[in-house]
DNA sequence: CGAGTACCCTGTTGGC
DNA sequence: TGCCAACAGGGTACTC
């Protein structure tokens, strides 16, 4: 369940062992893991053959290498990790595993890059990219992390909606990078109710929110920054963070650390929400 | 058009 | 012990 600060970290372990090498060669494995990329999969291995990829850029959940070489191609290799997907850098010999997606060899040999993913929600493509980003993403909002996001424009726009609060908050198109185990710590953390109407937040407690959404995000990266500045290029470092750092997702019945009262799982958006009864309570007028 | 829901997928877990 | 339902959940296509 890779949300920002695992991509982030994923981000900089491909710049630091793909950016600025030329693929040799691209075999897919399984054309699932290439199903945004329209052209097929025998088109993605044959454009994708040759070029030399740049750096690694990231927004929200998304990844992407521009192709450099040729240059002005305006072209990316866009990635998104999905729930479960890992770009590993491997030595060749590795043996492939079950959930072996995509395979790229690079010029002058060395480590491979390899797209493994079991539950294949994620993928790779190439894609047009006419601007700093792929054009496939555009509607994608900068992430909390982003010199460029706006906190006055997030809260206006935020207000804007008529919905509940965690939804706005998992709606990529309004703030980007943040899932369902990032929400639901930020919400405690703010002492919000998932439902709270987004109209009726007030300037201060948005502030205080992105506030703690950083903050989340930000001991995320520490604990999986530190355990990646090496060969492995994967989403797993942070299990760290998720069992140490965790204040309620995943921990239903068991003691708010602020309040002692047990905390609740709900159903939500076919998924759970986790919250505590006494620290998050019901809003008068609560909007799904 | 904006809001909300169904679906894609597979390994693991828990109930009966 | 074995089987099946529930669960995990990001993004998008779809409906209302």
């Amino acid at each position: 369940m890779p949300e920002l600060p695992e991509v982030e970290v994923v981000r900089r372990g491909l710049h630091r062992w793909v950016a600025g090498r030329t693929v040799a060669h691209v075999q897919v494995a399984h054309p699932r893991a290439v199903r945004r990329h329209l052209a097929g999969p025998a088109d993605f291995e044959a454009a994708l053959t040759g070029v030399t990829l740049g750096a690694a850029h990231r927004r929200g959940k998304y990844l992407w290498l521009p192709v450099i070489e040729p240059a002005q191609s305006g072209r990316a290799l866009l990635a998104h990790l999905g729930m479960s997907g890992q770009l590993l850098v491997l030595p060749p010999d590795t043996p492939p595993g079950p959930h072996l997606r995509i395979r790229f060899g690079f010029t002058g040999g060395g480590c491979e890059l390899r797209f493994v993913d079991q539950r294949t929600f994620g993928g790779l493509s190439l894609e047009p990219c006419s601007t700093g980003l792929p054009d496939l993403i555009t509607h994608i909002a900068a992430d909390p992390l982003d010199p460029e996001f706006d906190a006055g424009r997030f809260a206006s726009a935020l207000r804007r909606r008529r919905t509940g609060l965690k939804r706005a908050l998992l709606d990529q198109s309004l703030i980007s990078g943040v899932g369902n185990i990032y929400a639901d710590e930020a919400l405690w953390r703010s002492r919000l109710h998932y439902a709270r109407p987004t109209e009726t937040m007030r300037r201060f407690e948005v502030d205080r929110l992105l506030e703690e959404i950083r903050t989340v995000m930000g001991s995320a990266l520490d604990a999986g920054g530190t355990s990646f500045d090496s060969l492995y290029v994967d989403i797993n470092g942070s299990s760290g963070f998720f069992s140490r750092s965790l204040h309620v997702y995943g921990r239903a019945g068991r003691a708010c650390d602020r309040c002692s009262t047990p905390i609740r799982r709900e159903p939500f958006m076919n998924r759970s929400s986790f919250r505590c009864p006494r620290c998050q309570p019901r809003p008068r007028r609560p909007r799904w």
